[in-house]
DNA sequence: TTTTGAGTTGTTCGA
DNA sequence: GTCGAACAACTCAAA
């Protein structure tokens, strides 16, 4: 029997794992994940706080068998294989722009020396690429996606019992975790399914209607186990029972394939707008632009529901889609900045951060993206606030000086005038002019 | 090939 | 308070 590399990337998991059973079917395995510094550079001390406790728990899992290295992929896994003599390396395959060239690499260096790297799986119930229009192209519009994507087959790898050969004098260790605050989901398989068995039960069944309310516990929030694999969505589909709230989460698994499948047909897309003719659209970029944007960061808009969301993402990690949607719009429409600003600034801080879900999400809220949105959509924070947080617990949760304030009022602290809080700042721009210059400015696009 | 219908998530205004 | 219409024009998908 034959020893093989399996090199985990963004599937921390040993359950139903495609390219884990494959290096399981060919002899011993000896499991590697290489801290890229390419991540670090992108990511956050919370996500990668959030992948380190992961590949400890996976370590306990393994006896103590993981291999970390520290370094470029390109260098690191080949030179490895040849250490250990090692013919194939077993991987799942990575569909976004960095990981596509990586692998390039990473297989070029390994047949140079006559080995292999060898794709399986994917993090996706079906790959991006697959689902196609009959003309063989690809969809760009979510609900014939969606169509097409269900009547795709797909099943379970199911699990394997692989034998871990120790290659532990080669590991660099797992690194401790950076200076982070946030208090983050926990981490490993067993914490994951424990939150998935203690949630559907009772949020599957309203899913659809409780899903948008960021004060109630109306969604999985699994999406960081996602994000690394510590759950493959499959998985999840599978346990998914008959009714219209599973319906709908089965939908919200498929926007994940579906953001992922345009930037797999337009990587250029990840971080330009995907359509062309949205590059005519004036961003603001100036001083006064920058000042705005920190105070977004920041939380200190004196828009109560934008700075909860912002508060909560910073302090967690993790921030309610439906409030993601409300502070993306703020920073696009009412404060005119590129949203390529706050996609950044999201992936800084997100633990669940996806290049494909988290851009293309932004690129749909600044109507450059996929789903030709009406120009005049343009969030009201006040009105959302009061639509989907009405009786204002999730700002209470975040923010505190304002949590006397009764359900009216705390929504809007500034129309209390000379009585509303001192310590909460003032809005930083009147919702209503910016939403008129957001529409001036779309129309010029869209008029010619 | 041409035509037709539709497109995640909204807001405002006036009846 | 509720309800329907208006807010444009275009691209996409499928018949």
């Amino acid at each position: 029997m034959a020893t093989s590399i399996w090199w985990l990337r963004r599937d921390l998991r040993l359950s139903d794992n495609g390219a884990l059973a494959a290096a399981a079917a060919k002899g011993s395995v000896v499991p590697v994940f290489v801290l890229d510094p390419k991540f670090a550079e992108r990511a956050g001390a919370a996500r990668m706080a959030f992948m380190l406790r992961n590949l400890r728990s996976l370590n306990d899992q393994m006896g103590g068998a993981l291999v970390v290295l520290h370094g470029k992929p390109e260098e690191q896994i080949p030179r490895l294989a040849k250490a250990l003599d090692v013919t194939d390396v077993h991987c799942a395959r990575d569909f976004a722009p960095y990981g596509r060239a990586r692998d390039q690499q990473v297989a070029a260096a390994l047949a140079a020396n006559g080995r292999r790297l060898v794709g399986s799986d994917s993090p996706y119930v079906i790959d991006p690429g697959v689902v196609l229009k009959d003309d063989g192209t690809a969809l760009r519009v979510f609900t014939p996606f969606y169509k097409r994507w269900q009547q795709h087959e797909w099943k379970l790898v199911g699990d394997c019992a692989p034998t871990w050969k120790d290659a532990s004098d080669f590991s660099d260790g797992i690194p401790h975790d950076p200076p982070c605050a946030a208090t983050l989901p926990d981490a490993g398989e067993t914490a994951a399914w424990t939150r998935w068995t203690t949630w559907a039960p009772h949020g599957l069944g309203d899913y659809k209607d409780v899903r948008n309310n960021p004060g109630i516990d109306g969604t999985s929030m699994l999406s960081a186990q996602l994000r690394f694999g510590v759950i493959h969505p499959r998985q999840l589909l599978a346990e998914l029972p008959a009714g219209s709230g599973a319906d709908h989460f089965r939908s919200e698994i498929c926007w994940r394939e579906f953001y992922a499948d345009v930037m797999f047909h337009r990587p250029d897309s990840t971080w330009n707008n995907l359509q062309e003719k949205m590059d005519r659209l004036p961003v603001d970029t100036d001083d006064r632009a920058k000042h705005r944007f920190a105070a977004w960061c920041e939380a200190r808009t004196g828009y109560p529901i934008v700075d909860a969301g912002m508060r909560q993402m910073l302090a967690t990690g993790w921030m309610h889609n439906r409030v993601r949607m409300i502070v993306a719009s703020f920073l696009v429409k009412d404060l005119h900045v590129p949203w390529q600003w706050g996609a950044a600034f999201f992936m800084r801080h997100l633990v669940d951060g996806d290049i494909a879900s988290n851009n293309h999400g932004w690129q749909w809220t600044a109507g450059t993206g996929t789903d030709a949105a009406p120009y005049f959509r343009v969030f009201n924070p006040f009105g959302q606030s009061e639509k989907f947080d009405p009786d204002g617990s999730y700002l209470r949760t975040w923010i505190p000086e304002i949590a006397e304030l009764d359900n009216t009022h705390i929504h809007a602290p500034w129309t209390l005038g000379l009585h509303a809080p001192a310590h909460y700042p003032a809005p930083i721009v009147d919702h209503a002019v910016e939403r008129e210059e957001a529409l001036a400015r779309y129309k010029k696009v869209s008029g010619k």
